[in-house]
DNA sequence: TGTACATCAGTGAACGCGCGTTCACTGATGTAC
DNA sequence: TGTACATCAGTGAACGCGCGTTCACTGATGTAC
């Protein structure tokens, strides 16, 4: 059936990686509504229906392994030294995630103009964001000894993920070379800024 | 065909507001995506097939006179005077308008659910309001006599609609009599709290 | 190393479903005279 | 006031389209012996 020898894990894990591929170059190029799942299985060259094998909907094929770092936040936050300041702490634990997305920038970068391609692709990427900061508000509270999030961890999270967010803008544009050099200089900025209005 | 004797123009409105009241109403009930526009003809009273000579798509006949107040921001706040402080001419301009939005609360916490319920949605209003933030830029813009909005105004304009957005939630959420007044509070609120900081 | 069987990636075909369109029509309101 | 015609709200039926499902199958890889 096939020219190449694979065995099964390394076959769908390359067919996978194909549509995958296919469907963020197509939806960053032509947008996601015009799209249809048809189109990324000719592009990845399997029949329309294996489309539907690998990815339970066509949404789900741009947010799989999406922000997959932040799972990992808590276990992080919680391994910093007691004695930083939290947001210092943060920004750590964010340096030590965020260099796992450096290989794809690439992909990053067409993900997000998928994303901003569509009303209902926007409207998730907001509700991600709501739930990942909720993930963070759970483990600052944790790093405080709290049983659930007050107003300031919750506050802390959001600030923390605003700043995530302009650091990975920073490097994905490219005037930051690497997520660590991006997640400083945000911090920084948010540091300057905070000092200059409280004085 | 009917018993009541309706001219054209009375039966058109009065089918467009049962169409947008049974939509609203179904939309925040059991969600956007789980109301099918068949469903909300039939509990209108009309045919499936005049839904859509109301509206083009399902999504218009919930944005349907959707803060058609904003548009007329413009008009507004360059009538006001010149002597006073261009944030408080956007609250008084604001005050102007949003009034006219008070015969609808009931129609707008309903709205805020049915948006709640739909990825989609909640895209489509976060496109909204970039647009409404341009507008407001390029009515600041306006006032400082400035051909195209700086950064300044473009700041001003976001803040601006943060706080409108504030205020209209307070006033939804009952902790406010009449926009006016949800508007006063939560314009002062932003000054105590910049006055805080910069002392 | 070889044989028999199990598993699984990929596929074809047919279908359900909801949005939105097209064509052709009915019966009421509106208007010209 | 009455008649003839124009306009328009509402409708029925049929269709296109894309997402997602179901059933049944093929041919390769994987495994037990």
């Amino acid at each position: 059936m096939n020219p190449e020898r694979l065995s099964r894990a390394e076959r769908t894990e390359r067919t996978r990686e194909r549509l995958v591929d296919s469907a963020l170059r197509l939806f960053a190029e032509q947008g996601y509504d015009e799209t249809g799942t048809e189109q990324i299985a000719a592009e990845a060259g399997v029949s329309p229906r294996t489309f539907f094998r690998y990815f339970a909907t066509k949404e789900s094929v741009l947010f799989f392994g999406e922000y997959d770092f932040i799972r990992s936040f808590g276990d992080v936050l919680l391994a910093q030294p007691e004695g930083v300041p939290d947001l210092v702490a943060i920004r750590d634990a964010l340096i030590v995630l965020a260099p796992s997305i450096e290989r794809f920038r690439a992909r990053v970068a067409l993900y997000r103009s998928a994303i901003a391609s569509s009303a209902q692709l926007i409207g998730r990427t907001q509700i991600h964001g709501l739930e990942h900061t909720v993930d963070m508000a759970d483990a600052i509270a944790r790093r405080r000894g709290l049983v659930v999030p007050d107003a300031a961890c919750q506050l802390l999270a959001s600030v923390s993920y605003v700043v995530l967010r302009h650091a990975i803008d920073a490097w994905v544009e490219g005037s930051a070379a690497t997520t660590s050099s991006a997640l400083m200089a945000s911090f920084d900025l948010l540091h300057q800024e905070l000092a200059a209005v409280i004085v």
